[in-house]
DNA sequence: TTGCTCCTCACGTCACGTGAGGTGGC
DNA sequence: TTGCTCCTCACGTCACGTGAGGTGGC
C-alpha cells in the first residue's frame, strides 16, 4: 500500500497537492483501502510526473486536465507550440531580471566601496541619457505639461529595457561663488552593459562621458546637506593640486536605497586634467 | 492630471493592479483630486517600474514593500544575491520545460508522420532504459513489492531529468507461431538529446540500439488489437523480401495521447538485414 | 441625455496551505 | 496508552480579476 504521505515523498511534493489533484479529478489514486486511505500505483506516479511537467511548462491545471481527458494530436501540437513560445518569452524576461539584479548588486557594492573619503580613480566610458527641460522635472508647472513630458521620458526609458528603470540618475553641476552646486542637466546613467559604439552615442539626448581620471567622493545623509560633499570635494582638489575639468557629476547610484530625502546616497565625480 | 486608467496604460498594467498596490500601501498616488480621483506623477511611475522589476525578479509584494520601506544596503545585497540564485534555478527549470515541449512536438509530429502504411527508414542510435522484472510491472504481486520496484524505477528515471518522464516507452517482442507478439523487455526510450557516448551506454540497465535501416509501421486503435499491426508488419517484410533481425520494438511514442487502452498509438519497428 | 471614466465595497479565482476534529494501525 | 499516520470539511493566502452600484466631467 503506497499511501498519500509516502507517495508525496516519492513525488517530491506535498500531501495537500495530491489531495487537491484528487479533488479536481486530475489524479485519482488507482485504488482506496477499506479504511478510505488513498493507494497510489506506478501508473499514478507516471501521471503525476506528467502533470507536473506540463504545469511547470505553463499549462493551468484545467488545461492539463483537458489535455489528459481528450488528447487530440493536432490540438496538443498547437498547445505545445503556443506554450513553448510563451516559455521562451518568460525565459527572456527572467534573463533580463537577472541582469537587473546583477546591476543592483553592482550598484550597492559600488556605493559601499566609495566612502566619504575623497579619492582619484579611473572611470570607464559612461553614457548619460539627458532629461530635457530640467526645470519642468524639478519644479512643476501644470500637471498636464508634466504628464506630456513624463510620457516622452517613460517611453525613452523603456526603450532601454527594464534595467534602465533602476539606472542611477543624477545631475551635472558647477559651483557658484560660495561653493554651492548649481545644477545644469538631469540625466540617467545607462547600464554599463549597453555598448556605446552603436547609434546610441549619436542620439541628441545621449551624451558620452569618455573614460579618464576622476576625483570622487561618496555622500550619505540628508539630501538638503549634500553641498557639504561638494565642499569636501573642492578642498580635496585644492589640497592635491588637481585641476577640475568640466561639470561635476552628482549620481544617485542606488535607486532602491533612495526612498526619501532624509536618506540619500550619492557619488560626486569630476574629471581631473591629466 | 494623470488618472488611474491613463497611468495604467503608461505602465502597461491594469487599473486593478494599481488599486491593489494602493491598498497595500505599496504605491500611493502622489496626490488625489478633489473628487477622490487618483493622480499619479513621474515619481510614481519610477516607483511602479521598480516594483514590477522586483516582483518579476521573484520578490513578493510584501518583500518589495519591506525593501522600499527600509532599504538597508547589506540586507538588499543579500536579498538580491539570494533572488538571483533562485532566478538562475528557475531559468534552468524553464529551459528543461522548453526541451520537454520540444520533445512533445517532435513526438506528436512523428506519430502523425508514421501512418499505418509500413515503410523502411533509417533510424539513428537509440538508448533504451530497461525495466527489470517485467512481470512485476505488468501484473502485480504485492503492493509492497511493486512499491519497492517503483521507487527504484522512479529514481532511475528522474536521474535523466524531467523530460525522461514523458519518454516514449515500450517493449521488445518476438513473434510466436501464430504471428502474435510475445513480449520480452519493457523499456523507456531515452530522449534523443541524451548523448550515447558517455558512461550511460555501459550501464547494465541501458541498451544501445545502433543506427540502421528499420521496417516501421504505425498503429492507432484499441491496444487489445495491436497484434493486427504485427501481422501487417510481417506481411510487409515477406512481400518485400526483407529479413528481420533482432526483436521487434513496440514503442508508445506519445505518453500524452496514451490515456486509456481504447486509444493507443504506437510504432512497431524491426531492424532489416542490409 | 449618452457614453465614457472614476470611485468603493465585496466577492471570485487559482493553486494550493493550514489547522480543526476525528479515526486507524503498531 | 502514546505517537504516528490517515481522513474530510472548512477557511486562509497571494496577487490580483470581476462585476455591483453609484458618482463625475464633456
Amino acid at each position: 500500500m503506497v499511501v498519500t504521505g509516502e507517495f508525496a515523498a516519492l513525488c517530491q511534493t506535498t500531501k495537500n497537492t495530491l489531495i487537491h489533484y484528487d479533488e479536481l479529478g486530475l489524479l485519482h489514486p488507482s485504488s482506496r483501502g477499506a479504511n478510505g486511505y488513498r493507494d497510489y500505483s506506478i501508473a499514478d506516479h507516471s501521471r503525476f510526473v506528467l502533470i507536473r511537467a506540463l504545469v511547470e511548462s505553463g499549462f493551468s491545471l484545467a488545461q492539463v486536465r483537458a489535455m489528459l481527458d481528450s488528447p487530440e494530436p493536432s490540438q496538443l501540437q498547437e498547445l505545445a507550440q503556443k506554450n513553448r513560445r510563451e516559455l521562451r518569452r518568460r525565459i527572456d524576461d527572467l534573463r533580463r531580471s537577472e541582469r537587473l539584479l546583477a546591476e543592483v548588486e553592482r550598484q550597492v557594492a559600488e556605493a559601499q566601496r566609495v566612502g566619504d573619503r575623497p579619492m582619484v580613480a579611473v572611470e570607464q566610458d559612461r553614457l548619460l541619457l539627458l532629461a530635457k527641460d530640467v526645470r519642468g522635472l524639478v519644479d512643476d508647472g501644470s500637471w498636464e505639461a508634466q504628464a506630456a513630458r513624463d510620457a516622452g521620458m517613460f517611453e525613452r526609458l523603456s526603450s532601454f529595457g527594464v534595467e534602465a528603470t533602476i539606472a542611477p540618475y543624477g545631475a551635472t553641476a558647477h559651483l557658484d561663488a560660495s561653493g554651492s552646486p548649481v545644477y545644469e542637466d538631469l540625466f540617467y546613467l545607462l547600464p554599463s552593459w549597453i555598448d556605446s559604439d552603436d547609434e546610441l552615442a549619436s542620439a541628441s539626448d545621449v551624451r558620452l562621458v569618455t573614460s579618464g581620471r576622476f576625483a570622487k567622493i561618496g555622500y550619505a545623509g540628508a539630501y538638503s546637506e549634500v553641498s557639504r560633499a561638494y565642499r569636501a570635494l573642492s578642498s580635496f582638489l585644492e589640497e592635491g593640486g588637481l585641476e577640475a575639468e568640466g561639470p561635476i557629476y552628482e549620481v544617485s547610484q542606488t535607486r532602491l536605497l533612495d526612498t526619501d530625502d532624509a536618506h540619500c546616497r550619492c557619488v560626486l565625480s569630476v574629471r581631473v586634467r591629466e
